[in-house]
DNA sequence: CCATCTTTGTGCACGCGTTCACAAAGACAT
DNA sequence: ATGTCTTTGTGAACGCGTGCACAAAGATGG
């Protein structure tokens, strides 16, 4: 997972505790590819496993919403398909605005997964005046001063940030003010914001580097193995097994293209 | 915080916790901040805001990497950005594929925060032939039928896939066989890889979702309160209070510009 | 109508993560 | 050297989330 939800002790909002909430999509979009598939039923062994979760698991998140199972047959996928929605509050229309609109901004706004799901990209703001008018993924880009009379026209309560990260409590403070009380942040800073209003992190870099622990983590381990197994004439596959080593490391084999990013 | 980690049972690496190695990209950025103004110490407090957590957490996980600190002074700086570096594995080279080169994965191959943290781009990789040599963040693009020759031609252990949902599983499947024990998914699909091999899941749409679920929650107790309140003679402002409504609401004021991204 | 079989819904126990609160440790002044 | 003051490091308690295992519920067949 990107990184998770801003500092909230454990509310269970409404007694839907917050970790079977963030299961509830990962149910919906494969109810979603059952419903498109035309299957009528399905068995919570079966939808568990197509959501990647434990089923026991998946039956007391359902639990919290109802008794929507038939026992002995499992469940009605387009009937917990619209309970999931509305729990969710998908079944409303739900205004958004993308701010800053750089590369991520603009992968964002042609982000398919928006408009199926409830989710309308009302307006794009960028502070570049030359961006201003400029169509991204059909929307024309507007500029940051027109923020607040867009989040007021057309009732915007939810925001997504995406601009770098030291516009980003700026942003966030105008969002708020204007009405916004729910942010998705892409910038990677911590944002601060009164009581009332949500904020979840998405962070591409975190994430790699929780990757890279595990990752050194199999190598360390894998190397110690390779070791053990070597004294006792087995051959281990040491695959990318590399130690610690100077800042210059060039990898195992050598001949790197190194071309390096901005 | 996006979607997290992809089942597994709490396995604590080497005695660190999840979730503080979950945290500990948190405060090296925090760190990296005082580092770059100087900032020789910093209390637990002091970087616990910093950082948007609770302090006594922020001392228990930096108690799993050793006893960092100097009672009566707090911890330096320099000396802790190193130290978590060096935990996270952020002291080596990690080079690193990404699959898909649309909007996403243009946004990923131009973003900053991964050359600073140890992470090189070693290669673009997309499936449309029209793409091959085309430079994007300066790197030219290559097709997916060199996978397998630059996973191993660089040591590639960490692959990002960007592609669209239905090629993830196949792309996934080439990584892991050419040597891939680490990766990170932006595709909103589940993907199934061999023991031993990390996924990490980034969902757009389900941050989207879980905020939605809030707001809903919120705009429900606004508007309780509101009616309460409006019996009292008091005035609660119920900004985005608007009930589920049919598919094709317009929004509260109307004058929407209605146009669908894809 | 009864028996059997499948699958749900949940009581319970366990473990991880969080937080409190405090003793130990060191800095610093006298 | 001694006392005071600050801040760390951690023992202990608590609460949430997970998974097991089973009873209850309904379908299905005879």
């Amino acid at each position: 997972m990107a990184t998770g939800r801003t500092h909230r002790p454990a509310t269970r909002s409404r007694g839907i505790p917050e970790a079977t909430v963030a299961r509830l999509p990962l149910y919906l979009r494969a109810l979603t590819a059952l419903s498109e598939r035309s299957v009528p039923t399905v068995s919570s062994e079966e939808l568990a496993a197509a959501a990647g979760v434990n089923s026991a698991k998946l039956r007391k998140d359902f639990s919290y919403l109802g008794s929507y199972g038939t026992r002995g047959v499992g469940y009605d996928v387009e009937y917990l398909v619209y309970q999931i929605s509305r729990e969710l509050g998908l079944t409303q229309d739900w205004p958004v605005v993308i701010v800053g609109i750089g590369n991520l901004g603009a992968a964002l706004a042609n982000y398919g997964g928006f408009a199926s799901r409830g989710f309308r990209v009302a307006a794009l703001i960028d502070a570049d005046p030359a961006m201003a008018g400029k169509p991204v993924a059909g929307i024309p880009v507007q500029h940051t001063d027109e923020l607040e009379s867009i989040i007021r026209d057309n009732g915007v309560s939810i925001g997504v940030i995406a601009t770098p990260a030291g516009a980003a409590q700026q942003v966030c403070d105008r969002l708020v003010a204007a009405g916004v009380t729910s942010i998705l942040n892409f910038a990677p800073t911590v944002l601060s914001v009164p009581d009332g209003v949500d904020v979840r992190k998405v962070d591409l870099s975190i994430e790699l580097q929780i990757l890279a622990f595990h990752e050194q983590r199999k190598a360390g381990e894998e190397a110690a193995a390779g070791v053990a197994a070597q004294a006792a004439g087995t051959t281990a596959v040491p695959a990318a097994a590399r130690e610690e080593s100077s800042a210059t490391d060039q990898g195992p084999d050598g001949d790197v293209p190194a071309v390096m990013p901005a």
